[in-house]
DNA sequence: GCCAACGTTGGC
DNA sequence: GCCAACGTTGGC
C-alpha cells in the first residue's frame, strides 16, 4: 500500500466538505508530476493526509483513502478556470481519483509541528519551494504523522 | 500584500 | 533545445 499527502485550499474544498460528501473525485490537478502520481502510482486502499495549504495555519487536517482509480478529470472540458483547450473526450489530459473521507485529525497537525519533528525533515511538502499538490510519503512518515494528528485508523 | 521558487510557454 | 518571460503556489 502506498501513502500520500493531498492538498487542498480549505476556502476551495476543505475537510468539513470532504466529510460532508464521504467521496469525491479529486479534481482540478493541473501538474502533470501530480497526475502521474494519480495515474501511475494510486491504487484504490491507498491512505492520504489531507493537508490544508493557504490556510491559517496550514496543516495536516485529515485522512482519506482512495476509494477508485483515476478517471478523466471532467472539469478539463468544462468552461471555467479548470478548461483544457488541449483536451479531447477521446485524448483527455488530466485524469483524477476518487477520495473516501476517513476521519478528521482529533490533533490538527500544523506545518510548524511537522517541520519541528526531525523525523519529517525529508518530506516534499518541507522542500524549499515545492508546490506538488500530491506528493507520496513513505510509511514511516506517514506513521509519524498518523502518530501526531491522533488517527484511529492508522497503521 | 509580498515574494521566492517553481512549472509552463513560446520565440528563436 | 535553450532560456527568458510569465503565471501560479503558498508561506509569511
Amino acid at each position: 500500500m502506498n501513502h500520500w499527502l493531498l492538498k487542498t485550499e480549505p476556502s476551495t474544498y476543505s475537510i468539513d466538505d470532504l466529510e460532508r460528501d464521504r467521496r469525491t473525485r479529486w479534481t482540478g490537478v493541473r501538474n502533470f508530476l501530480a497526475r502521474n502520481f494519480m495515474t501511475d502510482g494510486m491504487k484504490p486502499g491507498d491512505l492520504a493526509l489531507i493537508y490544508h495549504s493557504s490556510a491559517e495555519p496550514p496543516g495536516v487536517a485529515g485522512l482519506a483513502r482512495i476509494s477508485a482509480a483515476a478517471a478523466p478529470d471532467k472539469t478539463q472540458f468544462e468552461p471555467g478556470d479548470a478548461f483544457d483547450p488541449r483536451a479531447t473526450r477521446a485524448t483527455p489530459v488530466w485524469f483524477a481519483v476518487e477520495v473516501e473521507f476517513l476521519e478528521r485529525a482529533p490533533t490538527f497537525v500544523p506545518l510548524a509541528a511537522i517541520r519541528a519533528e526531525k523525523k519529517l525533515a525529508r518530506m516534499e511538502l518541507l522542500r524549499k519551494g515545492s508546490r506538488l499538490s500530491i506528493s507520496p510519503v513513505t510509511p514511516a512518515q506517514f506513521r509519524t504523522l498518523s502518530k501526531l494528528a491522533h488517527f484511529h485508523q492508522s497503521p
